[in-house]
DNA sequence: CATATATATCGAGATATCTCGATATAATGC
DNA sequence: GCATTATATCGAGATATCTCGATATATATG
């Protein structure tokens, strides 16, 4: 849990959106059949729908793992991306608790 | 209450540790008799104990008070600040609905 | 193996943040 | 008014972040 570097991936708009976007996978154009049991998203999705370029969202992409937020797993050509909520749960606790703990 | 704001400020280990200084008044030198009655600590004593140079911490704490993180009362030549821990937990709040909230 | 697709990495210009010293402002005391 | 003290603001160089297009890598398919 760095707290440095997850406050550092959160300081920016548009990848707190992706994170928000994350929580429902309707948010997203269907999965293909063949990815219809896999619960992330792909890059490509998130680009769409950020409408920056490719290599923007796979940088932040990067940055959200790195702090935790997301996980990758990758498949075939695809790599798809899903909120990792025991660490943005951890997250959370080890902010409050550096907030407000005495 | 601007989350985006508010990340930035949090976005520093100092001002974070200036935060958490904050929680606890004996973590600074002892007050002045005459200002024995505010529960607040002058730029000076946090510049003392940050170690950084008195425009940086004058700096640091403008942008924690925009933030809400702080509030600031003039006494005279001083300025105190002191944590604002209503809007400290309504960061904390909104935080966590943002990123956990559907 | 050649081509196509999805993603990651690289390099760089634009912009923002950091942090300082210098200076300005405000209050106090003589 | 003048000197001193506390804080705020200004201007700037150093460093970091943002974001892009170009390129590299990995996989799938013919």
């Amino acid at each position: 849990m760095d707290v440095e570097k997850s406050i550092a991936a959160l300081n920016n708009p548009m990848r707190r959106k992706i994170l928000e976007w994350l929580k429902d996978r309707s948010n997203f154009p269907p999965a293909l059949p063949e990815h219809a049991d896999l619960d992330g998203v792909c890059v490509a999705y998130i680009q769409e729908k950020a409408q920056l370029s490719q290599s923007t969202i796979s940088n932040y992409m990067g940055l959200l793992k790195q702090a935790g937020f997301v996980s990758a797993e990758r498949h075939g050509q695809w790599t798809f991306y899903r909120r990792n909520e025991t660490n943005i749960r951890a997250f959370l606790s080890a902010v409050q608790d550096e907030l407000l703990k005495s």
